[in-house]
DNA sequence: GACCATCAAAAGTCATACGTAATGAGCGTG
DNA sequence: CACGCTCATTACGTATGACTTTTGATGGTC
């Protein structure tokens, strides 16, 4: 028990507790094939090797297992599952998988799930959007128009991302609505990592002001193809841009 | 130490481990509304009161907090969040919810997300599948066909569930496979907890086999469409039975 | 009334001891 | 030789007590 008592907190001072600093080393680690399925880690040798108590090592693999990227049995270890058994909806993980060497795919899958959810995601907020709402969307696309020239993508994607996030909202369905993170992060893991030089293209934005105008007029069968439009195209970009 | 030593293992046997059976107790108790958002659960409280130690209870709050159902604060204790945090693709937490109060809301957003995803599923399926995945989609469809008839409503559940999830698997996309739980629980949900005296609609059973065609033969725009009429109609009986 | 020092409550961490179950080597028997 | 049983080993599971760290709350001073 002196260990810590004699050098305060080695090192630098930590933001978050000991576990999460474990789990934001393991979990990458892992997604990122570093540990790849089949491998036994035990508690033991994690404690030591990251300077942690077995209490710490402990509460992350909890955590770990309950996104089943890791099964804990006596006598065995921790074993990592395979990727088939992860929970890839869980915001940790697709952060860290898009951090890592799984990027590509990732971006994929998501990409994909954009092109299934928007389009009739749009769609309900063309019958449920609040006045309120309305404006929102209205606003963030006016935003994006303004600031679509010039090389303003830092400000475009801010309004990208709220445009999106402000649909998925009005959707009125709460699934969707928590979708907001991953467009949020495929968008900006667009503007940030891949080539974009050159303003958007006008055509998406234009598309973009049709969503909000269809759905200002309840007129869900527009909103529907008009973000269909929008998702497919950046399906079609990625194809683009991604091996 | 004692405590555990005098009386082996109170009370009868459990099958998983005393955090398991925690979380299983607070989950549920959580997205049921026992504990509404701004609940402060402290720590001894919870372990004294289910006869567990600290270490324990602190490995169900971690999984809990990495759910975000409740977050933990130094000199605060665990606070349980709004239900707008929550993780509400993590299968746990839909399972929690689908057993409580929430259940209808709950069957409803999946409902929708089924009706976003499915047709997509079956238009991506319809490009990629492999032979043995047509077979499977096509064997499992006409597995419906043979059970549609004559009260063997879990027979033709099996085949159901096995149906929609070959082809979220055929779709190649990780993220519509995960999916395959999620529609599981709600085609046994609408089985086993609402009327279901008769047998299934014959049309319904007519659109399954069409989308199995279509996927052999590489239709794709006909694969989505019976696929939208199969969800439109889910959401629309929906309607029916739930308030 | 605003600001600051002090206090105390509760989570966070650690170390240790002991309980428990699963595994696989070794051994005996048919 | 094969099969199955026993049992020691091993690594996770749980409990506990001591200590640290953070932070809301209290109360006092200017």
């Amino acid at each position: 028990m002196a260990s810590q008592a004699e050098s305060p907190t080695r090192s630098s001072r930590q933001g978050e507790g000991l576990h999460a600093r474990l789990l934001a080393s393991l979990g990458p680690a892992i997604t990122g094939g570093e540990h790849p399925p089949g491998t036994v880690l035990r508690t033991d040798e994690l404690a030591e090797k990251h300077e942690v108590s077995r209490t710490v090592v402990r509460e992350a693999v909890r955590v770990l297992e309950s996104m089943h990227l890791v099964e804990s049995r006596r006598r065995v270890g921790v074993t990592v599952l395979p990727a088939e058994e992860w929970n890839v909806y869980d915001p940790q993980v697709i952060t860290w998988r898009l951090a890592g060497a799984d990027r590509p795919r990732q971006l994929r899958s998501l990409t994909v799930l954009r092109s299934a959810v928007e389009p009739v995601a749009a769609r309900l907020a063309a019958g449920l959007a609040t006045p309120e709402q309305c404006a929102e969307v209205t606003g963030q696309a006016l935003g994006m128009v303004a600031t679509s020239r010039g090389g303003q993508l830092e400000k475009y994607l801010v309004h990208d991302v709220a445009f999106h996030r402000a649909i998925l909202r009005a959707s009125g369905n709460e699934m969707f609505a928590r979708l907001g993170d991953v467009v949020a992060a495929v968008l900006t893991g667009r503007t940030e990592h891949e080539v974009m030089f050159s303003d958007p293209r006008q055509e998406a934005v234009t598309l973009h002001v049709q969503v909000a105008e269809a759905i200002r007029e309840r007129d869900a069968e527009r909103a529907e193809a008009a973000m269909r439009t929008i998702t497919l195209d950046a399906m079609a970009e990625l194809d683009v841009l991604v091996p």
